[in-house]
Order: structure tokens, then C-alpha cells, then sequence
DNA sequence: TCAAACTTTCAGAAATAATTGAAAATTAAA
DNA sequence: TTTAATTTTCAATTATTTCTGAAAGTTTGA
């Protein structure tokens, strides 16, 4: 396979894999060309390369640099920024995580708090208590999952997930 | 709080961490609906409790029967299909790191083991090589951790992260 | 076999999300 | 300063997804 076709369908398949979990699809692609590219580039060479605004595609390298996944850079002589990507895949994991568990799971938590709070004794209220307390149990355990993701060595994450299976 | 008003929240708020993952937010709140609900409800209770119609009842309940979360029971003497939710927190989620499994990290998996055949030899191609490997370790990784969970006990798992944490 | 009860389908409508492009804002060199 | 390069914003547009509702399909009991 030749190498644009094959970046090509890596752009694809990223931007699928980011469609189905709720992230932008130009959003991933964007990852995903800095990912392929051995450099820096500029807005230019994303709309570029994607066929985009520019518009379209400043809004999406802000909100992957609010991700902490690309970064900015700068060559000498050049006003224009350049951007790159995190290529250490368990960093960008990591990031992931901690972004989802920020803006998603502790949300969740925070209304299964409240609902705990529910006033009554009928069996419908118990029905909803049990409910809500194992997915109060369930959520957190997810967020002490990602918690854990964020702080364990990829090593040792790795070995325990192939030991175990 | 009013059990009708916490349960309102929790439908809510179950929908809306669906949707932030890519879920149909009508799916995820008519599994809250029957997972707060002490008996299976039919197809009427379920447009009635939503205020939605019939089709979109129907396609998502059916969505929510494959995702294997949601059962059909019947009533003797009643021709009508009730539907119930698995309230299984733990089995819940081992069900949708199975599906999502699938659906999304295996067509991946695929994509990356092709990706492999580039030709070439350039700085381009090197670096693409570089990124398609460190990407397929990284899913591979993720596709042992979700089939972990679907193996492993609640208790082990729960017990590990407390742990580890 | 018929018909009522119920479920499924699907084309069009509505709602939501993503994108454009041009104007406004910002930055920094001259 | 001024001005040219660049980034950011955002109202309008376009694309995508979801939803509706009525018609078609299916099942079951009489």
C-alpha cells in the first residue's frame, strides 16, 4: 500500500473511532493527520490536507489543545503557529481519561448525590434507591478506573492486563 | 426531594452521559425509565413517560434488546410485550464493553493490521509505521482491559482498583 | 378465515450538530 | 503608530441524526 492511501485510511479510521465515543469526526481526523506528520503544521496545510474552513478547523486544534493531546509550536522567522500531536498513545490514553471522567462521570456523580436524598417509603422509592445506589457504586468505580488509568505506569497496566487475561 | 422529581433527574442525567458517549440520548433515558421502574412497562407507559412516539419507542427498545440490557416478558392473558432492564450495574457494564468491543475497537484492530503493509522506506514513512504500531499496541491494550472486564468477577475487579488507587 | 391487537418499518419532518466564510480582533514587525 | 499577517468569532448555512406518524406487517384468538 502506498503511503498517502494508507495515511488516508488512518485519518478515516481514527475519525470513525472518535465518531462512535462522541467526539467530533473533524475533530479526530485533525489528531490523526498530526499524528502521520513527521512535523509541524500549520492551519493552512489541516485545511489543507482535510478540505476544510478555517473556521472548522481552528475550532477543533483549540479544543485538542484544551484536551492537553496537540500542542503549539514555532519557527523562527514565521509568525504562524504550528501544531503537533502527542504521539506517546498511553499519554494520549491517559489524557482521555481524565478529560472524560472531568467533563462526564463526575456530572453523573454529582446528581446521584442528590438523588439520594428522595423522600418516601413506597416500593417504588426503594426500587429507586437500590437504583440509584448501585449506579452511584458503579460510576465511581468507573472513575477510580480512570483515576487508576491516569496514575499506573503503562508497564505495569500492561503486564497486569495480560496476566489476567 | 419528590420521588417523581429525583426520578425525572436521574432519567436526565442517564441520558445525557449516553449521549456524551455516543449513545442515542432516547435510548439511554428508556433504559433509566425501566430501570427505575419496579415492573416491566410496555410500549405505551414508555411514549406516555417520554412523550415520544411509538417508532422511536419501538427502534430504540428494539437497539436496547440487542445491546442484550433490556428483556422482553409477557403477561398472561395480554397480548401486549413488556420490556424490563437488566439492573445489574456490574452486568451492565460488562454488556457494553462487550458491544462496543466489537462494534468499534475490532473494526480498528482491522484497519491498523492492514495499515502495516505500507511501502516504502522515507522519514514519511518511517514515522507512519512508528504511529499505526504504537496504535495498534494502544488498542489491542484497550481490547484486553474491556474483555477483561467481561471475565473477571465485580469483586476482584472492585477490590483491585480500590487497591491500586 | 377474519379481525382486532399489537409491532415494525420507513419516508418525510424536525431537531441538533457541524461547517463555512467573512468580519472583527489580535499580534508583531516596520 | 500604522499596517499586514494571523487567529478568533459567530451568524448563517449545510449536513447529519433523530423523531414522527401513518401504513404495512405480524400474531393470536374467536
Amino acid at each position: 500500500m502506498k503511503l498517502e492511501e494508507a495515511q488516508d485510511k488512518f485519518i478515516q479510521g481514527w475519525g470513525q473511532l472518535g465518531a462512535s465515543w462522541g467526539i467530533n469526526r473533524t475533530m479526530a481526523q485533525i489528531q490523526a493527520v498530526l499524528l502521520v506528520s513527521p512535523e509541524a503544521l500549520c492551519t493552512d496545510d489541516i485545511m489543507e490536507r482535510l478540505q476544510i474552513s478555517r473556521g472548522n478547523a481552528n475550532m477543533n486544534i483549540r479544543e485538542l489543545i484544551a484536551w492537553g493531546v496537540v500542542y503549539k509550536s514555532f519557527k523562527p522567522g514565521d509568525r504562524k503557529e504550528y501544531y503537533y500531536a502527542e504521539k506517546d498513545m498511553w499519554d494520549l490514553a491517559k489524557k482521555v481519561a481524565r478529560e472524560r471522567k472531568k467533563r462526564e462521570l463526575e456530572p453523573l456523580n454529582r446528581i446521584l448525590g442528590e438523588l439520594k436524598t428522595v423522600e418516601g417509603n413506597s416500593n417504588e422509592v426503594k426500587e429507586f434507591k437500590k437504583v440509584v445506589k448501585s449506579a452511584d457504586a458503579m460510576a465511581k468505580r468507573a472513575d477510580s478506573m480512570l483515576e487508576l488509568v491516569g496514575k499506573l505506569d503503562e508497564n505495569i497496566f500492561f503486564k497486569w492486563i495480560t496476566k489476567g487475561k
